[in-house]
DNA sequence: TTACAAACTTAGATTGATCTAACAAATATT
DNA sequence: AATATTTGTTAGATCAATCTAAGTTTGTAA
């Protein structure tokens, strides 16, 4: 198996990846908060394991099997916080750090069992997917909130970019997945929008915030 | 804070001190499977960080604040096994090894949530007391069942030096913690005992088996 | 198109945790 | 008591993961 140092850098490859497009040195080497000749050895260690594709002075992409790699560890990662939420009672923005430690545990049975009793989730507490047992993910195509137009009704299925701060901005609106939101304006300057939910007949979030907030039309 | 490493050792040393009294670098060697040079220079280290009395040639010992951090490990392995045995269902063999990972986890929050949600227990799955949260340990004196009489009754309280394939065999003989046992006669030459419980009104445990059951007398 | 800045790479040092080889002390055996 | 065995220590090597300093490449701006 892999150490644990090896799927940090797995991890920050397959999501810089998946919000960036590509990936750079320099990125994996903000992202993970080590300096960029650490990052370019270990480049070149997980290329000759094979997890990764390492041309000099060409970008970083994970080979199929850092990406299996990385899904595995990003299951794990999610299945724990859906665990922490739905049997431990956490708020959804505590359970990322303690996530972060226990997605490193090597032990298919603990996250066999955590599945099982989650009765097998396809999402996270945030409505991320979760990945399949083969490291797969289903992705999901929701629409941004900021995308959408007034007068559209649009069900809250995701949030993204999720920091402590952003999900206790949310907590403090009522804000939680499955809500249904009545879009009422959308302000042209600064692209805010004024939204209705729950008995809140007129709430603004800023371009931000609707950036982040992922939807389904309904 | 301390590394995982570190951890262990201290883990180790705790754990030789209480079943063996005197702890040898030897020991140390053996139960953690490294070699004798690498555990010298890692009790210096802790010694300089005060976790340990090193003296050339002398028995190992843990400080006061060495003890403390001890007992802070042991507590979080217990608690975590007690949780993975009476909230998701493990059976009592299982939970070890899960356990030696979780216990290394940065996380009071975790291990909180876990004492709360199983109302703050005093015994691990196995009978072994759960230190408290400054890591003192409330040591209850039991009898070995090797050293019970014929004729007496007794309740099954802890399970000492359990492997794997130990606790299986409990399982197999459905041999549980509170368990009422009645001692029907001992052998002279190799111990075994004669016993019954449950609806068993005549089972052979040998000496060795004997031994690492803990009884209270009832 | 030359110059500059940013990103990337190489070289070499450091630290923690491990090892082997060789030597020293303590303990056990004859 | 002399010797052999076990245990403990020292010295020095290795490996993973990190760093700093210095040099290269790429891409952007004068």
């Amino acid at each position: 198996m892999h150490s644990y140092t090896e799927e940090n850098y797995i991890k920050a490859l397959f999501n810089l990846a998946n919000e960036k497009g590509e990936v750079s040195v320099n990125e994996v080497s903000k992202r993970l908060d080590i300096k960029m000749p650490t990052v370019n050895s270990m480049m070149k260690k997980l290329a000759d394991k094979n997890l990764v594709h390492y041309e000099s002075y060409k970008p970083l992409r994970l080979t199929e099997k850092g990406k299996k790699e990385a899904g595995l560890i990003i299951r794990k990662h999610r299945l724990t916080e859906m665990y922490l939420v739905q049997k431990m009672g956490f708020g959804w923005e505590q359970v990322h750090e303690i996530a972060e430690q226990i997605e490193h545990l090597h032990s298919p049975y603990f996250f066999e069992k955590m599945d099982e009793i989650l009765g097998y989730p396809t999402i996270d507490p945030h409505g991320s997917p979760i990945p399949d047992k083969t490291g797969k993910i289903d992705w999901v195509h929701y629409e941004k909130l900021s995308n959408c137009k007034p007068g559209e009704t649009v069900k809250l299925a995701a949030v993204i970019q999720t920091t402590d701060e952003f999900l206790k901005f949310l907590n403090s609106r009522e804000l939680q997945l499955g809500l249904k939101i009545k879009i009422k304006a959308v302000e042209k300057f600064d692209g805010s929008m004024l939204i209705a939910y729950n008995k809140k007949m007129a709430e603004t979030l800023s371009h931000t915030v609707c950036e982040r907030l992922l939807v389904e039309r309904v």
